[in-house]
DNA sequence: CATGAATGAGTGTTCATTCAT
DNA sequence: CATGAATGAACACTCATTCAT
């Protein structure tokens, strides 16, 4: 990732040189970045001290104010760091499935448990929701670069479904909301109350994400007898 | 001094009368209570200052103090007051009610939604998620004195709907998050990106609450075909 | 003590009436200095929380106030309520002593322990080392009518002693102080660290006291060889 | 990675260098520990304010912390640069000391004078006496790092004079005490009623010390005839 | 006289941020 | 570029003192 450092050219290098600092936007901070969010995800914003970023990073202190101006700034570099690349891949992968509409939704729900829901991102959410009010610039930042092709990518499922005759019409809108809730509520859980200790009920991620979709499917299934869902959809 | 204390009065103005102590413990700590629920709600535990809570109450710091012996214990009170103090009423109201359990179930959520999600008490899960990490007492609290009676309360509803016939057998402890997660997920999305300008899909709580509701049903019915839930109940 | 509280001249006694107000510094203030007594004692000055002065006299915070203008001045008040009276009789005491000085110094040392040093009284002196210099008008009061007196005490018993050929020729001045230094070391270790467990060497105050007296003895016998304090004495 | 590490000099700049490190903490601290030690012994422990500390040495509250992790740590600080950290030294002193028993107490006493007495370094003994029921911590402190080293201390020497039949036999324990109290005693008057004006005997230190040494001297003399100590030691 | 609710200045400690080297 | 020593504002909580009743 870093070129090899040459020792020859180190005294020519201006101190403010503005490719350099380039340069080092991409080295030095991608460690900072890496440790700011494990700490950040595993005590949240206010509990993570930002020297503790900086040794888990192997730098000083005062280091890590050379690359992030304040800790707000490093926390909108984490979250703008780990959120955005994935949904074009994904959406690549949805165009390509051809599968039927039911096994589209559960490749959707796996892959997202799978790459987020089990890994360390999933702290991000819960980081946004935590965070949200008292960042409101960042709070908007993740609604246009992760809530809403979220939303899109679901929408397109649930719209390829009820085109193919197998959802039953649904208001879309809700309807996106009734895949997403389950599973941002699992990322929250995860990583509040289910990380404390004496819980009545200890889900299992899995099962907990196998019932929620056998519920969904029950509710969108073209077939299902019951009244769900079976309003004309109000938004397109 | 004063005046000759008239025996005759004595039960109604007695410095230790039982009765005005009770009456000044309601007064002065109803309006800290609220501010505090406010802030709380508003700002986050950590971020709140206990000083802004008794300004906003017109009180003193000292005051507060009086009648609540730290933050973590005004807290707790703001829970119990807004939260774990209704589910006796609630819980009585389950007890009695004669309708059908789809209806029972309707019922819980749109008084849910009156009672919690409506007011400002619906700030108070997702603040926990925001800080049970921090605050693990208050997250053991919160765990027994909320989510316990809760998870109960809807335990029961769908024990007796399965009971009647009116519910297809379900896991009970899956399908009690089944219900949970949506409310919870909107009480959060409330408090967090919801109450950000600029939102994409602005939500209307009570519809999404109806289409939660008819996909619980399909969910949950006795009659659908669906494969949904149809495993051997886990847990009685 | 009070005359008894005549129903009629309750309106008349003005409020500021100093005859009252002298009664009660007797009454009720009594409780009061008891109670700070025992906890100047077993907490010092400022661990002492006059609430829980107030308390143990049975009264409220408000009526502590109105007797003693403030902790200050209720701590001067429960040292000069506790010192002075004694001495009379103990000077008496002396006079009328009719053994040898010897047994006279002996007598002294175990009155001392008596009627000081067992009782809560061998409080005091370690009350005023502690807070003599926060109370330096306290510390004056307190060198004229307790260390004068006590000092004048044990010079006369010296005195007598020399006089009679019974203790060799000593230097008053530090003489005295070789009687007093380990009596008052005693009670203030009694109250400090002698109070925290874990000691090495666990002291038994009679022990202590009588090993102390041998000590005396040898340095003051008329009849040792020793050279101690075979020195001119230089006052007095 | 910034710079080829060149294993020749790390001995002398690393950044980690615990030379380095061992200067600053000798640096910024001595000033730190010499302004607690006046006020420690000026106002006492509880009354010391750690800003005010932070303030005669020149640095703000935040550094203090930076150098000793609480209150009661720099408390211990003091006490280790000012007592405990000189018995190493006095210990030696004493093995190598070639004179007579006597000769040797009386060089104990002199320079407990000179390094202690005399000094600023007085005052933590009667400010231990003080606080030490407030601050058990300290209390335990203060008996392992100092009491019991110089009771030790004082023991080894009395224990001397005995094997080499120059003091009498005698019951250590309460031996070490009769050493102790009077120099003890020394201490605490001097930051007591002793710095408070008026007093009727002003105490000449080396006089006291002087008499005290003779009256040590006659009581532990092998020769004297006195009854004093000869009681069967009852702990070697 | 007596109360006890109310006050608010004061304290030890933390931590994001700065800056001389 | 990197360091880490220094800063000082901030915060929960205490408690002597006041005063309306």
């Amino acid at each position: 990732m870093h070129q090899p450092i040459d020792p020859a050219n180190l005294a020519e290098a201006a101190p403010d040189d503005p490719a350099r600092r380039e340069r080092r936007k991409d080295a030095r901070p991608g460690e900072l970045l890496a440790a700011a969010l494990d700490l950040f995800v595993e005590k949240g914003f206010a509990a993570t001290r930002v020297e503790e970023v900086a040794r888990r990073a192997g730098v000083s202190k005062g280091t890590l104010f050379l690359y992030f101006s304040s800790k707000e700034e490093l926390f909108k570099a984490v979250v703008r760091e780990n959120i955005s690349g994935r949904f074009a891949q994904w959406n690549e992968e949805i165009e390509r499935f051809e599968g039927s509409s039911p096994d589209m939704l559960r490749y959707c729900l796996n892959s997202w448990w799978e790459r987020i829901g089990a890994t360390k991102a999933s702290g991000i959410p819960k980081l946004m929701m935590s965070e949200a009010r008292n960042f409101p610039e960042l709070a908007r930042f993740y609604q246009h670069e992760v809530m809403q092709p979220g939303s899109a990518l679901i929408e397109r499922v649930l719209k390829r479904g009820v085109a193919r005759g197998e959802f039953r019409p649904i208001d879309f809108k809700y309807g996106v909301y009734m895949v997403l809730a389950p599973l941002l509520y699992l990322a929250m859980w995860k990583h509040s109350l289910g990380s404390c200790g004496g819980n009545l009920a200890q889900l299992v991620p899995e099962e907990y994400l196998a019932v929620q979709f056998d519920m969904l499917m029950s509710g969108l299934s073209a077939t299902g007898a019951g009244p769900a869902l079976a309003r004309p959809p109000s938004s397109a």
